[in-house]
DNA sequence: CGCTTCGTTGACGTCTATCAATTCATGTGG
DNA sequence: CCACATGAATTGATAGACGTCAACGAAGCG
């Protein structure tokens, strides 16, 4: 089930189809464009940035293979994530119509990118408004989980906010065909889970202690366990409807 | 120079415009079909919702006057806000492509709508690329700016929240026409304000003590004044860029 | 084997929430 | 014009959450 290993490169560009589809409905030929969208490959080594802020860029980035945030930084060097990819996300897709970045793009594991022109993509734009829609949907999905970020970061303390971001990452890994919720591999260390819910690695450590003590949940060497995903969920006050995904019980 | 009181309605569709000017290039013909969007307005009383979440609309709505809000609500009540719109800023572009709300819009003083039909902007985004390019554009942006809020949020303690947060809407007022960011209405309570940056009302108050207290700053009334721009931003390790909008000296 | 990264623990200080009360501003009705 | 109601702003005291600093143990790797 440890589906980043497995993943063979040449299904990017369908896992990143498939997500489409899953919020947007695309006609036959419409879905041969997307598969058929030139690339070039890369490995990324984990802690190296795929996208340097400042930089303009002329490609968007999909994840193949690994897991990769999106990063911003203070003048202090704090920094906060504001995203999380997995295989199959265009990690920036809307640099499309933003090619100047703002943030960094970093691998957290060993990294697999497919580097799509601009130019291709704003072409499938201007032919196919439905490509259009889907792709500004994509970005509007997007927006919903930073947004939804921001609402825990806001007003829940460091036990709900980690496990919400737990129920995240196991409802979209399922729904990627990843793994399945309630037992998912996400190999990213306690700095940089820290660094998604905004707080301090230290505090993190003890936020998962006290969660594996609930009973409900483990978290060992990358691989995450949810015993009971309803109970754990209160905890988290999760609800995965903003994300576009049923929130059905496995 | 107080514009939220003298805006007329009917300027609405010209400020979006402006907005959209101020990042895409529009052709003359792009430009006459956005100012002459079919609409209906409104007016909304302060603390009444615009949009309710779990609400399927089929229309978008443009602010003409006033300050609304968008929020996400907890189960426990909680709630946060997770931006702020001005006169010219259509709300919930973005339900053109996701029409289920997940969130209220809510007015935040007297204000007033212009409700501009889904079908009509599907209409020109089918037509118009740049269009569509300048519509997903325009939700990149707001992204940005959510995302920002998540960094504040995340790394910053109050006093840097509270002092971005009249930062960032001193130069978007600034750059729609409404203010200057050394000086500008924002009619927000203390309330209001506290859920925008994620901290109790109590203690918003005690961070605009906090910045007063520098005499760089004062907010009366609604009325913002930021003396010493430089170093008001330094509080806030401001910087406009992310938004798109030059950092100049005023 | 030594090195580096990651995880864990303890003690302490600070920031922020909570609860409750009080002042202030504004507008209304008598 | 004053009494009163209402919502907003302010203040004090207390508790809890979280950050910081420093040290130590565990695990992977050349």
């Amino acid at each position: 089930m440890s589906l980043f290993q497995n993943a063979a490169p040449d299904q990017a560009l369908e896992r990143f189809l498939a997500r489409l589809l899953r919020h947007s409905a695309l006609a036959g030929r419409e879905q041969a464009e997307i598969l058929g969208l030139p690339h070039h490959s890369a490995q990324i080594r984990a802690r190296q940035d795929i996208v340097s802020p400042g930089r303009i860029v002329d490609h968007s980035c999909l994840i193949g293979k690994g897991l990769a945030a999106r990063f911003d930084q203070m003048r202090d060097g704090r920094r906060q994530s504001t995203a999380l990819h997995i295989p199959g996300d265009m990690a920036d897709l809307h640099s499309v119509v933003r090619p100047k970045a703002r943030w960094s793009i970093t691998a957290l594991t060993a990294t697999t990118v497919l580097y799509v022109p601009h130019a291709n993509l704003r072409c499938l734009v201007s032919t196919y408004p439905n490509i259009a829609l889907a792709f500004w949907r994509d970005a509007a999905l997007d927006a919903s989980i930073i947004a939804k970020w921001l609402v825990n970061m806001g007003q829940k303390e460091a036990e709900g906010r980690v496990a919400h971001l737990f129920c995240e990452m196991g409802v979209r890994l399922e729904a990627a065909g990843l793994g399945a919720r309630t037992m998912f591999d996400l190999p990213m260390t306690q700095d940089q889970l820290a660094d998604a819910v905004g707080i301090t690695a230290v505090h993190l450590n003890r936020t998962l202690q006290a969660l594996r003590a609930t009973g409900l949940f483990s978290f060992t060497r990358g691989l995450v366990e949810i015993d009971d995903w309803r109970d754990f969920a209160a905890i988290a006050d999760f609800d995965s409807s903003y994300m576009e995904i049923p929130d059905g019980e496995p």
